[in-house]
DNA sequence: TCTTTTTACTTGCATTTTGCAAGCATTTAG
DNA sequence: CTAAATGCTTGCAAAATGCAAGTAAAAAGA
């Protein structure tokens, strides 16, 4: 009988290399950290203002890009996107009677809410100059 | 006499230009929002990593460097720079005896407590690979 | 109905940031 | 005194960002 040569070995090896952690999405994790995973979802200076944007209700793809930080239009395109593969929004059909499509979060993405707001809370204490606007 | 036709006009204008906010560090915030202000600050792959490390007592370049995500050298140093020149980190003696620096949080950096417990707790539910190393 | 405007992107390109490897001066350990 | 560790800096390729312009489909207006 022929010795065993393929990858898998008839007995598990004492060692074994540390499995690659993967998200939600099938990217590899930096590491099993809880935060590392979430920056690498959210971790720049635009997603989490879009999050904010469809917290406050807006839908579109014309209201994001109306927010006054100004995101490019292809960054938005690209974050929108991010947002739906990792499971954080979802397209559904615009309720203005058009035939458009809008977004809104969902149930993984609501749940950012505390962290939206610990966020907003520090900066409103720790950054004088910002404020919320009402509008 | 000339007409007046230097910037500044003799009677203050009636609709003034929106004044450029900034943030303590000096740099133009985006919007007055205080969320698009904490992310100019904190609004990348890295700096919350950072500060991560820092709540965890680590506090020296090497410590910051053999974290399990893998930060480069050269940026690591402009996100410890970056931190100090927001006040969210200082300089201090190490308390090992010798005589090189280490890094620690000032209250301000302290104060960012929640957001990383909210990130971290989002994480820990909407990422099931994910799990704080006990070391 | 025909034209115009709005919406939701895409594309091209210059600039900036990131990531990797190597180098280097100072400090510490042996 | 020598070797290793520390705390960076530098150079460079690759990726991300930002800006402006372009485009196709849908909606609004004449």
């Amino acid at each position: 009988m022929p010795k065993e040569t393929s990858g898998k070995s008839a007995q598990p090896a004492k060692s074994r290399l540390p499995k690659p952690l993967k998200n939600q999405a099938g990217d590899l994790l930096r590491s099993p950290c809880p935060l590392a995973c979430m920056l690498d979802v959210c971790g720049d200076r635009w997603t989490l203002l879009v999050i904010r944007d469809l917290f406050f209700g807006r839908s579109r793809f014309k209201d994001f890009s109306a927010s006054p930080e100004g995101i490019p239009t292809n960054i938005l395109t690209e974050r929108l996107n991010r947002l739906i593969r990792h499971g954080l929004a979802e397209q559904v059909p615009a309720e203005d009677g058009t035939q458009r499509m809008g977004y809104q979060l969902t149930e993984k993405g609501r749940a950012l809410r505390p962290v939206l707001e610990a966020m907003r809370d520090w900066g409103l204490k720790w950054e004088p100059t910002t404020r919320v606007e009402m509008k």
